[in-house]
RNA sequence: GGAGGAGUGCCCGAGUGGUUAAAGGGGACGGACUGUAAAUCCGUUGGCUAUGCCUACGUUGGUUCAAAUCCAACCUCCUCCA
């Protein structure tokens, strides 16, 4: 394949973006031609995002960037249903409610990433077209075009099937439902092109063809590399569980502290993948070494903070973070948890303030900070795991300053 | 349907009557060293109203002073045969 000659295409073989495409020469001759849509599938089994979403997001947003239509298709239908990829148990089922709540929830980050609007980016649910279908015409419309034979053979069902796990006649049409999504959203949005992560290849194919039989119409799929960090892990894992891209899921200043805490191998690659840098200032990053690249670090972390969160809060981050760990005093941008004045005021066990700071997950874990050292008050270290915390170790501001370690700082606010 | 094997802590995995909250490894957390990196080294790693108590080795029941370990039934998975 020759080198595409659109720029939305240039840039994402350039930053890293690109795994697969069904018919790259020919997608690029579309994206030429004019604007395009471009949609990606999200399920909404939960009322936040993780950074593994992320790769796709950015996508999303390169593609308005270059003048093209970003759709953003909620799984409210299909959440339903339970997608069988990667796991070997079905899903537990969630409400319409639980669902309405959670596409509520994950727009509010779309919205910082992208522009929503009639002729700009739009956000559109499967339950609007999924809800409404009727089975036997919808059997007879869509039925025809998938054998068993090559359905079984999907990765998602195949390997459900080879560890004898149940796969319910249910979770078994998931990839039909995704197919129709890209059929209908071809049909009503005149949308060309579905992307998605490398593990929604056979998902995505299966659109495409949909599609092509049903309405002779050609339609792209095109996916995304699976990242992981340069020691191996699957990205955004951390003792804490996912990464989310929430901000009432995970705070601002923890969000930035992810990107900042990067592995020197990975910090071009996600220079790459992660801000809307210009290429030439990645490169220009990208040779520090040593101590240096801790300042490329630093520019990862406001700029990947400031695509999601916002610039003001990526500002607010990275001051918190300078603070903190350059000047060694508390600061106020760091996550504060909520303690009522009465209880603190009576005095409460250091061990029994860690855990309710979330700074450790139980009374014991608690303690045993205490005991190896990594617990700090007001960046004192805690001897006494028994200690005594009350309203007046508050120091200025307020607020009483916890740390389990030297990255982990929480302020404790009496109300 | 028949024969055999297996189910252990977050994960992998050792353990075949008491000294087992359960070896070892991974992961995670804390400490040291650094650059808030990696690598390395050390420590910790079920819960609690905590020098004690409670809960844990697929499930339920049983034997025993004492069970992850022995017995029975059941559930699940793997291999071979039909």
């Amino acid at each position: 394949m020759s080198e595409p000659k659109s720029d939305f295409l240039r840039l994402i073989i350039e930053r890293g973006y690109l795994h697969q495409c069904t018919d790259l020469d020919a997608l690029d001759e579309q994206i030429l031609n004019g604007r395009i849509s471009a949609y990606v599938g999200y399920d909404a089994t939960g009322d936040s995002l993780h950074v593994g979403h992320l790769v796709s997001i950015m996508m999303l947003h390169w593609m308005q960037h270059f003048g093209h239509r970003p759709i953003t298709l909620m799984g409210g239908g299909t959440t339903k249903v339970g997608d069988p990829s990667g796991k070997d148990e079905t899903r537990k089922m969630l409400t319409d409610d639980d669902i309405t709540a959670n596409i509520a929830s994950i727009r509010r980050t779309f919205e910082n990433v992208l522009t929503y609007g009639e002729d700009d980016a739009i956000m559109v649910n499967n339950a609007d077209w999924l809800d409404k279908l009727e089975y036997i015409s919808f059997l007879r419309d869509v039925g025809p075009h998938f054998t068993i034979n090559r359905m079984l053979t999907f990765d998602s069902v195949k390997l459900r099937l080879d560890r004898e796990q149940p796969l319910t006649f249910l979770e078994f049409n998931y990839m039909i439902l995704q197919a129709y999504d890209f059929m209908e959203l071809s049909r009503r949005y005149g949308c060309l092109l579905q992307m998605g992560g490398s593990d929604q290849w056979g998902n995505i194919i299966n659109g495409v063809e949909l599609t092509r039989r049903i309405t002779a119409k050609q339609v792209f799929g095109l996916t995304t590399p699976l990242i992981t960090t340069a020691s191996g892990a699957k990205m955004g894992k951390t003792a804490a569980g996912a990464v989310w891209l929430n901000e009432d899921r995970l705070s601002n200043f923890d969000y930035w502290q992810f990107w900042r805490n990067t592995e020197d191998a990975d910090v071009s690659r996600f220079l790459k993948l992660f801000t809307l840098l210009p290429m030439d200032e990645i490169n220009r990053l990208s040779k520090l070494e040593g101590q240096e690249l801790n300042e490329a670090k630093k520019i990862l972390a406001t700029e990947a903070t400031a695509v999601i969160r916002g610039r003001a809060a990526a500002g607010e981050a990275a001051e918190a973070a300078r603070k903190t760990f350059e000047e060694g005093q508390s600061a106020e941008g760091l996550p504060t948890v909520d303690v009522p004045a009465a209880d603190l005021k009576a005095g409460i066990p250091a061990f029994s303030l860690f855990q309710i700071a979330g700074l450790a997950s139980s009374g014991g874990e608690a303690r045993r900070l205490v005991r190896g050292g990594g617990a700090r008050l007001n960046d004192i270290q805690i001897t006494d795991e028994n200690q005594m915390i009350s309203a007046g170790d508050a120091v200025q501001g307020g607020t009483i300053k916890l740390s389990a370690g030297k990255k982990r700082h929480i302020l404790v606010r009496p109300v």
